[in-house]
DNA sequence: TCTGGGGTCCTAGGACCC
DNA sequence: TCTGGGGTCCTAGGACCC
């Protein structure tokens, strides 16, 4: 039988900015999404003061009262750290399946001592990472997921890390968890099985998987059986290749004009092609879509359109003209676009594909021109080398970043003294080999 | 002014073929 | 011409996750 861990990483985006600036340590603090939008995550202290998935301008207020520390998420810091705390973790399990980039699954079964074995993984990752972690332990992932939950929660689990493992306390536990909050129930679901008196995650491992599967479906009736402590999701060791790659984004202000669409779908299909090209893969269609804005009042118009390709490509430059004319389809005049996306999909791996005689581009040149264009991006920054239909000057279009780590407090910070500070933590040697 | 971005899986229903 | 069963493939939509 096995057993199953969960590391979840605390208020991940918050933990990485008090890495930056450990002044940060025991105020309240949040991080905005895109556009500085929405409040995706938020420090402890935050979540005491009633702070949840609000939209940033709704609560500028209370930020202001309560002297809330803001930030604009700055993903290359956050993956950056995020691949330091999975290489520790990998050190402790070989067998391991990362799930974000703030969580991971690691096989323990064989390990003799679960409840100190987990507290020296919790202890390892914020010595040598900075950043503390919770931990659930169980015989299924559903049921570690469970754990992972009380031991963040409750203020019992001083240690944040909780076994349940064999434990005389299972029941008491599944009994706390209400059932909307098990790991695969969404609030659909939770109504549906709150109507038939499935109210907490015992309720739902007490009912009969034959009625769930005949009035839900069979990945309710795993998530069941999970809770049941059977094991019926195993880890995925290898990450699957990608089915699609999409970027998509609000734009920094509604767009009218069809030129400055052409310019932001351009830049978009090339950030979806950058993804594909970094994973070695090939599309064979293309997804474009445009959205108005839907809190407000007025006209709203959700287009979308797919392009097959003849061939399977991971060409940028085939990939904007694709996505170009499929603009061309469904643009219309008169409406205020608030976001746009391009979708890659029917993907396969670039050195699979057959070469055709019909293909009417040289695919050994292209790749060579790929390499060298994602190498001065990835030195120079995004954006240095692209594509004409993209625009040259800065749009007003752009992501709205007021509150940058990097800028925020002492000044702008590059990445390479980012690292440093990063580093400056860590007396590891996974550090020095992570560089 | 201002409301995230990026994924996966399952299922129902239509089109098409034999 | 009508009727029907059975199979596959594709797509859209709905559910979930972080």
């Amino acid at each position: 039988m096995p057993f199953f861990a969960i590391v979840d990483c605390n208020s991940f985006f918050v933990s990485c900015e008090r890495i930056l600036n450990p002044n940060l340590k025991g105020k309240p603090v949040i991080v905005l999404s895109n556009n500085d939008g929405m409040v995706v995550a938020r420090s402890t202290e935050a979540k005491a003061l009633g702070i949840s998935w609000d939209a940033y301008h709704l609560i500028k207020d209370k930020i202001r009262y309560y002297d809330i520390q803001v930030f604009s998420s700055n993903y290359p810091l956050y993956s950056e750290i995020s691949g330091r705390v999975m290489a520790v973790l990998r050190e402790f399990s070989p067998r391991m399946e990362v799930y974000s980039c703030d969580e991971a699954f690691l096989d323990l079964t064989g390990i003799d001592n679960l409840d100190a074995y987990g507290h020296m993984i919790r202890d390892t990752v914020l010595q040598y990472c900075g950043i503390p972690v919770s931990i659930g332990i169980a015989r299924t992932k559903t049921l570690a997921k469970l754990a992972n939950r009380i031991a963040k929660k409750s203020p019992k689990v001083k240690t944040g890390v909780l076994n349940l493992v064999d434990s005389p306390y299972l029941d008491v536990a599944l009994k706390r968890v209400e059932a909307k909050d098990v790991w695969g129930v969404g609030r659909r679901w939770a109504e549906r099985l709150r109507g038939n008196s499935i109210l907490t995650a015992y309720d739902l491992a007490q009912a009969d998987s034959k009625w769930i599967l005949k009035n839900f479906n069979i990945v309710l009736t795993r998530t069941a059986l999970e809770l049941q402590g059977k094991f019926c999701l195993p880890l995925q060791l290898v990450p699957p290749i990608s089915k699609s790659i999409m970027h998509s984004m609000s734009f920094g202000k509604l767009i009218e004009d069809f030129e400055s669409l052409r310019q932001v779908i351009s830049t978009y299909a090339a950030e979806s092609a950058a993804k594909m090209w970094r994973e070695q893969l090939a599309c064979w269609s293309v997804l474009v879509f445009l959205e108005t804005n839907r809190f407000i009042q007025e006209p709203q118009y959700y287009p979308s359109i797919t392009l097959q390709l003849p061939y399977p490509t991971d060409h940028t430059g085939e990939i904007i003209q694709t996505a170009l004319s499929g603009l061309d389809n469904i643009y219309r005049d008169g409406y205020r676009y608030n976001k746009g996306g391009v979708m890659l999909s029917g993907l396969i791996p670039a050195e699979e594909r057959q070469t055709s005689l019909l293909d009417p581009y040289d695919r050994e040149k292209i790749a060579s021109l790929m390499k060298a264009l994602d190498q001065v991006n990835t030195t120079f920054g995004p954006g240095t080398l692209r594509y004409g239909s993209q625009g040259f000057r800065r749009m007003s279009w752009q992501m709205r970043q007021n509150h940058l780590s990097s800028q925020n407090n002492q000044g702008l910070m590059t990445e390479h003294q980012q690292m440093k500070r990063i580093c400056e933590l860590g007396q590891s040697t996974y550090l020095i080999r992570a560089l």
